[in-house]
DNA sequence: GCGTCTGATTAAATCGATTGCACTATTGAC
DNA sequence: GTCAATAGTGCAATCGATTTAATCAGACGC
């Protein structure tokens, strides 16, 4: 009959109420094969009875692990894509459910990163088992030096020509290339391309970019590359900027969402028609774009997707498997064109 | 003369280069008066020479502590609020910065929980050394439960009668006036409260909304408090309903800007003219507020202090120091009339 | 009765730090 | 010269688990 129940904290306490050792009872408890069913059963009983858990963090330390992985995302400084964007929130409860499936805790790093190296011996690398990089910044080569030091490591980026770490990515060069050919196929000609081209995913985007136009035989003008940066007061700038300047356009693929609805409002506001006037085009296609006046088209990726695999692939890492080094999330063109998504997005629970 | 260095991880290893014993070099990096001012110098230069850096989780493992901080966000199941909501990560953002700086880790607690007494036995609670609730949900008593078990928490949230809990809030019943208050003195007389007034701070905001109408002489109406989810498309499909049931109303405040963005695409695609024919104010004030069109009308909670006082609050608990119980966050409403907010929100790191 | 094999259990080392207590030298007072 | 106080350092226990190697009990063969 159970009795009294004094405190059962450690394994020890757990063991001498069984009149065992403490390995015994470890063993129990992970189902080694060593221990005879009966005494198992006991034990497991009796940890039961008085509410006993391990301590994961002694077991943690024991077996020289953390069960823990960093999120870094790579604000950079010139660049400064804001933290608000609804992108990274979409994509950081993706990794978040997927660490959380695995008993992984997640490790957000939160600060600006000139120079990825000095996260080396930060609790960003030092307290994880492994490292999910948002973004590649301008640090490739940092971070081919950081991957060759052995912490398993991924990143979320595009694909660039002597990389050496494992990449989860977009179909960037795709990507641009719808966005620009649903715009061609409109009639527009004067495409404007928003975003900072230093950065390898809007590079690869261009690529995509020149590819529709050559294929609809429009000449590029170099005008029409602009470079905005993703935070959004300061994309507001660029853009009176580039109206004051009188530069022609007659469409904008822009780099992100945020961007995209920054522009229509500042092209409204200055009197232009949105889309007759200007039509523009956004990319992650996050909820609040289906609520803009008029709705947002936008180039979709699987973000989803991305978390989910981004885990797989560095807990694949850590175990030592065999992992695929680049693999690439699907995108596609969404028109919200009559106020609501195509589809209701799934649940984004984080 | 610096020499080929060996690699220098333990304690042990750094004692053993300097020819002292581990006690001897655990007290001289932490800087203990009992060792001499030559042997602390010897030793930490040749920690430095060697880069040595401490085993954090050893040492919080010996000092049974974890320096982690559970963020839980409530989910409630009925009310749906999304994670996407751009509220989330800018609190997010706030707590991981205020943590940061204190050297905490933030462990992200990402289901949606039916019952927060469960996860007194779950990692949430076994692996940190405090708790950060944001919201209440409808979990007042379990929280008051929870809190009496004695780990630190804190909670984000509005004052109920009987908490015992510590507590970090905005002015809802002050929000819920201003917004109303500043329909009535635009002459709107049928206004919608839109939220789930089950949720504790959305019926101190009613609170204020009633204040408000009495001010005015206004009667209020059980037709017009709209039983809104906080999730983006079940709000969308509540509009339609209420339009549908011909409810009149020619304002309508809402329990977030997400929230109201979605009223107000719902409204006009029905025809309506947003705001002539119906305004709309939302809370939060996020970013991408201040680019719809027209330029959603918000009340503003300090977001970035609530963040750093929530850290703060529960690291004064964890330190055994008197903490006030109850702390509210500065609300106010701001006008976007102009296609631009008043003055650009301060730059949120995360 | 003895050696051997097998199956179940335990003893003890280990992970990398902190800290109470014991110990040694040095100094100063008498 | 002796004793006490003090400054500086080392020993060893400890946090809560895992795991290798050793032990022990019982069965079996001869």
């Amino acid at each position: 009959m159970p009795r009294a129940k004094q405190k059962v904290t450690s394994l020890q306490d757990l063991a001498d109420l069984a009149g065992v050792s403490r390995a015994t009872a470890s063993r129990a408890l992970s189902d080694s094969s060593l221990i005879s069913d009966k005494t198992k059963s006991r034990i497991r009983s009796l940890a039961q009875q008085h509410n006993y858990r391990i301590n994961e963090r002694a077991r943690d330390f024991r077996l020289q692990r953390s069960r823990v992985i960093s999120v870094v995302f790579m604000l950079d400084i010139q660049s400064e894509q804001h933290m608000s964007d609804p992108f990274f929130l979409e994509m950081l409860g993706g990794i978040a459910d997927s660490l959380a499936q695995h008993d992984y805790d997640l490790l957000l790093a939160h600060a600006p990163i000139e120079n990825v190296e000095h996260l080396r011996d930060t609790r960003v690398f030092r307290n994880a088992d492994g490292v999910i990089f948002i973004g590649q910044g301008e640090q490739h080569k940092r971070l081919n030096a950081l991957a060759a030091q052995g912490t398993p490591m991924v990143i979320w980026g595009s694909k660039l020509p002597d990389k050496k770490y494992c990449l989860v990515g977009g179909e960037n060069e795709h990507g641009g290339y719808l966005a620009t050919n649903h715009l061609l196929k409109l009639g527009r000609r004067h495409i404007a391309l928003c975003g900072r081209i230093d950065i390898p995913e809007i590079a690869q985007r261009y690529r995509g970019y020149q590819r529709a136009l050559a294929e609809f035989g429009v000449a590029e003008h170099r005008d029409l590359i602009l470079d905005v940066p993703f935070d959004m007061h300061r994309a507001q700038a660029v853009f009176h900027d580039v109206l004051a300047r009188r530069i022609h356009f007659d469409a904008a693929v822009c780099a992100s969402d945020v961007m995209a609805l920054s522009a229509m409002a500042t092209f409204s506001e200055a009197g232009m028609r949105v889309p007759e006037d200007i039509a523009v085009v956004g990319y992650d296609d996050i909820a609040l774009a289906a609520y803009s006046r008029p709705t947002l088209t936008s180039v979709r990726q699987n973000i989803r997707w991305a978390g989910r695999v981004l885990v797989e692939s560095v807990l694949g890492l850590i175990n030592g498997e065999q992992v695929s080094d680049t693999r690439l999330a699907s995108t596609l063109i969404v028109r919200q064109s009559c106020g609501a998504p195509l589809a209701p997005p799934p649940a984004t629970a984080l």
